[in-house]
DNA sequence: TATTTTGTTCAATTATTATTGAACAAAATA
DNA sequence: TATTTTGTTCAATAATAATTGAACAAAATA
């Protein structure tokens, strides 16, 4: 292992110099990802990974972000699994370095797209066969309860179909940003 | 304090017996709602309650779904005012009875469009003064880093109006279910 | 071949969120 | 007035989800 150097004495007192901390603008737009997300329900780490991709100009390599934004590596590799899952980050091959390097992948469409698709999509996917099993299991009930269970089902089956007509909707207007 | 009756004694060993077990149905219809729940986040309790009030033909009382879904009666009491802030569930008044009854409200674009708005508007809210503020930190930047963050705001600052053409129009496309 | 670099996996831990139930209050009834 | 019913609130607990870090593996380099 290389030793440490000794310029930038001032500063990073407890950090290694060698990775500069976080600048003021990057902290900003890694919030703004941060509590987008929780308003979507996925977790910080994530964010933080994408928000700091999203605002560095060159692709970053797995290093990077655990020193710079103080993860585990687990979290880190993980994350990066799962935003290279959804298509949210893609790998670039960087000459004479054999690090994985990573960046954002900045278009609405597809980011926005996958996570509807993988998100609520699937969960539309079985509500079919689900809501046919319901409407086979009516007999016990009392005349007017089979009636209104009836009608809920038939509520149910045109919410599902609203549904799936909005996504492909949503995935025009979000065009080719 | 009323002594229970004695009817009914081969089921219902240790469940009070005058309160009717979830039929096969409602549990579906209840599991239904719990899984989409998920989906977006919410906690499974709120669906259950929902759930059951869906699948009621009559409006129920809290110590009914009390009772039926096995619910402290804090979660009931809270998850009911939930329900009720977002417009998921309205209050019956039943003559000869002092209990607050509840039913659901069984209209889609009411209920996706404040869940929308509740969860999603909010964040859109602030988000315009957030990236002017961002833009005003670039001064330490690289000129390079600053023309790459400068683009990366034009970009959040479309998606940002992006989302915010999107939700009316879903909202219409919800239409009158 | 031995060592270092780069990265994955997963059990254990920590942090977060949901749920409970006891304490309390307000209104109705005895 | 005393008691019961109906419901709220919130600190404590339980359940769930996120994060860590140690163990491991594969490939590159010494």
């Amino acid at each position: 292992m290389e030793a440490v150097f000794a310029g930038n004495m001032e500063e990073n007192v407890k950090t290694n110099p060698v990775v500069p901390p976080l600048e003021p603008v990057e902290v900003e737009v890694i919030q703004l990802f941060v509590q987008f997300a929780r308003a979507l329900g996925q977790p910080r780490s994530i964010a933080e990974i994408y928000g700091l991709l999203f605002a560095s100009e060159k692709p970053l390599a797995m290093d990077t972000l655990i020193d710079r934004l103080n993860l585990s590596k687990g979290s880190a590799s993980q994350g990066l699994k799962y935003l290279q899952d959804l298509g949210a980050v893609r790998t670039i091959y960087i000459a004479g370095d054999r690090r994985t390097h990573y960046e954002a992948v900045a278009e609405l469409r597809k980011l926005a797209g996958r996570f509807l698709r993988q998100q609520i999509l699937t969960h539309f996917e079985d509500t079919e066969n689900r809501l046919n099993r319901i409407a086979g299991q009516t007999q016990k009930l009392s005349d007017e309860q089979q009636r209104h269970i009836a009608e809920r089902i038939d509520l149910l089956r045109r919410w599902d179909r609203t549904g799936r007509r909005i996504l492909p909707f949503v995935l025009k207007m979000l065009g080719g940003d």
